[in-house]
DNA sequence: GTTCGCCTAGTTCCTATTGACTATTGCTGC
DNA sequence: GCAGCAATAGTCAATAGGAACTAGGCGAAC
């Protein structure tokens, strides 16, 4: 089985070959960088591509694609540190085959590539039927988040920070009472009962792009 | 160079422990846990002892006191997915002799390890000297997030997700005055005045690696 | 076997937040 | 001009949250 390993860190790259190699498999590339995996997978049409979810600016997935359409018949394996349910969905989405955390055994791993390669989807049924439950996009919060105003920007920012209405009033220079129908506003489009379930809802859904790039 | 290497990812765990042995080093045994590796350098007493500072809930940087008061002769060296200065200073300051980034290649893994055993310290100069400058550690929020109990990280987890007293006594199953001690403990120990501030300290600065492990 | 930390549970007092309203000002587009 | 919307400001009642305590049970450490 003819591999190319993409991580970010090169001790983990390296011992990996090592120990891939020690296996009986062919590591025919290292990759510390997504565009370096990409150019080795184009280059050696390996069987399988074990590519690290975890990289600095989450390009990752986007890598995904790309391997698949400059060569399809090698398959995709992510690799990751934790189980993210919401990132194996979107791996296999773009065409991933597997999905395998760092915590496994390397014998797993490689069961998981053999898997992959035997056109088999090599991820975890628990962690695949979570990724698939939760398909219920419509009445989505983050939905509402294309509806604030400049200000119910600035006030969620507050909110984010801990403030109380007091001094988000006084960093806003308005009334205590403005500052209060702002969050009030705020949370009936988010649809939430509270200002702390606002700030959970942009801590865990609401990522960096969601803000409004003049208010970031 | 007998070695002792301890990280909760087995994948990593397995193939350093065959790459290593590839480089001609001894080592004696792999831990998943930091309990594991305390037991192992107790056993065996090597040389140099290669741990991951990814054990949340302060076990990583506890582990060091331990291994050294074991083990005096052991050395440590801290093994990490990102270069925290924070991080730096504290596990320097329990004794260990030094801290490599996972993007390191294995031989320089392996030349900060030897000198770690020639009694140096292996740290990056220009991480060093950052660990060094802001001596302000006294008053840092985040350094109370490892005196927090399971039960608090737990409460942490309900404050994270927008819940409210009653909410979180029903997650826990216990009354509302015990959830509200909880709360109340948490804040304190945090320093902060209110779970949205304790909330926006964990979104801010507290990075998914804070977390104790169990409780992901 | 006593001390200590953690989890549990409760009290009291006070403040902050929320829901459900009304209402004025200023700007924009039809 | 006028409708619509955002931003401003306010009220009142009900609820939730926070500060500052006390205190028992339980297991681990000394």
């Amino acid at each position: 089985m003819r591999i190319v390993v993409c991580d970010d860190h090169l001790l983990l790259l390296e011992a990996l070959g090592l120990a891939l190699g020690a296996k009986g498999h062919d590591v025919v590339a290292l990759a510390g960088t997504p565009d370096e995996a990409i150019a080795a997978v184009a280059m050696h049409r390996p069987e399988v591509c074990l590519l690290d979810v975890n990289f600095p600016g989450g390009n990752s997935v986007a890598a995904i694609h790309q391997i698949r359409e400059i060569s399809p018949e090698t398959k995709v394996v992510m690799l990751s540190a934790e189980a993210d349910h919401a990132v194996v969905g979107r791996a296999i989405a773009e065409g991933a085959s597997g999905y395998v955390g760092k915590e496994k055994p390397i014998v797993e791993i490689i069961e998981m590539l053999d898997r992959a390669v035997r056109g088999q989807l090599a991820v975890e049924p628990a962690l695949l039927q979570r990724a698939l439950r939760p398909q219920k996009t419509t009445e989505d919060p983050l939905w509402a988040l294309q509806f604030l105003t400049d200000r119910e920007w600035q006030v969620m920012r507050c909110i984010m920070e801990g403030q109380t209405t007091e001094e988000m009033a006084e960093a806003l220079g308005v009334q205590r009472s403005t500052a209060r129908t702002h969050v009030q506003n705020l949370l009936t489009k988010l649809g939430v009962h509270s200002r702390l379930q606002a700030a959970a809802l942009m801590s865990a859904h609401g990522s960096h792009e969601s803000w409004p790039a003049h208010l970031r």
